[in-house]
DNA sequence: ACTTTATATTAGCTCATACTAAATATATTC
DNA sequence: GAATATATTTAGTATGAGCTAATATAAAGT
């Protein structure tokens, strides 16, 4: 079994991945000294679960890969499954799961997507891996990269950062949502999108976590 | 925030005391050398937690007391919410929420409390600690003390050992289930109880560890 | 090409938690 | 009450994970 910090490093590091994953980001990311994080990617390249070449950056060997990857479903189907029985907010979710995936065995893992109807997404829309490690492909556009006019659907809005998402959320903003990008504010770097009606401004930043789909897949 | 370590101490000594604990027992549900158990209450005597006369035994102070209780809560209404969502076989219910019980935020606990209706026992027929560590009055009797041909009701079964709750399932005792001893045998030191018309044999070491309650009350 | 700056790594320390082996208390038995 | 057995504590060590300060490498700027 991995320790619950092993379990963070790995999941952090696919999720700066796939490759020269910076020891700052990482540090970063878990909140922790550089320092520390050098360690630990020491460790892991050890037990043959990570990549590093020094001054250089990091990456998951195949079997980091499996290991991070089922952090990463215990965390998504927990986020499914506490959104389903609770209803917490679509921003609570993140912390919570984060703090109960290392905890989950397999037999209750099973049994919760077994409940769940084996879903292929979470409350956010992130594709949920499989049990042994198989990630749907996930081909959604990003919501900046997509042309004036045409109709889309929200498929994946960020979970990490509470405040954002409740934004979101206000806005009408959350998977499953229809709208349009109605023009684009090529200096200031925001677009303009309308939906259900009104139209909302979006920065840059925020349209570079949105990701969405055309309306007729 | 206490350590996984330090919880899983303070709800140990909880469920040997009240007083008196011993460090070889201690030692031996938590699975360590006798000699870390003695680390370990010398550390949380240092923190207050625990009162300890060396080569007598440890007790709780009542700060730990408090946090051993807040662990025992979450554990129970885990227990619960896997119990009610999921539909987990009695047994397995223990060793899942062991391992969830240390990730349970105090909102995320208020959550599945209120969702549950603020239940009073869990799936065992163990009561379950108020947010602030007060533990209803728990007037069971212990099966093995009842009187012959009394109309008993089961209240509480022992929730560790999951072979012994398969038998007794398997058996129809469960809190609920209506029971009546017709006999004792005073050697073996086992009782006969009936029970939905049929009649099984249990060992005094089981019926030290099932609870119930006068019919009537 | 050399210097500066930013990023990474190493060195050396700390703390929590575990272990084994040895020492010491307490309890039990003859 | 001495001898033995059992339980507990102390001593010394290991490992995982973190930190700060010092050093090394790579990238960028002049």
């Amino acid at each position: 079994m991995d320790s619950v910090a092993v379990e963070n490093y790995l999941k952090s590091i696919w999720e700066l991945g796939p490759d020269d994953v910076a020891t700052q980001d990482l540090a970063q990311l878990l909140n922790v000294a550089p320092a520390s994080a050098t360690k630990m990617i020491q460790r892991l390249t050890e037990r043959g679960l990570v990549k590093h070449i020094p001054y250089k950056g990091a990456s998951l060997t195949s079997e980091g890969r499996r290991r991070a990857l089922s952090v990463v479903r215990r965390h998504r189907l927990l986020e499914t499954f506490l959104s389903q029985t609770l209803d917490l907010g679509r921003e609570q979710l993140h912390d919570e799961a984060e703090n109960l995936e290392h905890g989950l065995s397999t037999e209750l893992e099973t049994a919760i997507a077994n409940y769940l109807g084996n879903p292929e997404r979470d409350p956010h829309g992130h594709p949920i891996p499989g049990p042994n490690g198989e990630l749907p492909i996930d081909d959604d556009l990003l919501l900046s990269d997509c042309s004036l006019n045409q109709y889309l659907v929200v498929t994946q809005v960020p979970d990490r950062d509470p405040d954002l998402l409740t934004w979101l959320e206000k806005n009408g903003i959350f998977p499953g949502v229809k709208l349009k990008i109605i023009s684009r504010d090529d200096f200031g770097g925001g677009i303009n999108v309308s939906l259900d009606g009104s139209s909302i401004q979006i920065s840059t930043l925020v349209g570079n976590e949105v990701f969405v789909k055309l309306e007729n897949d």
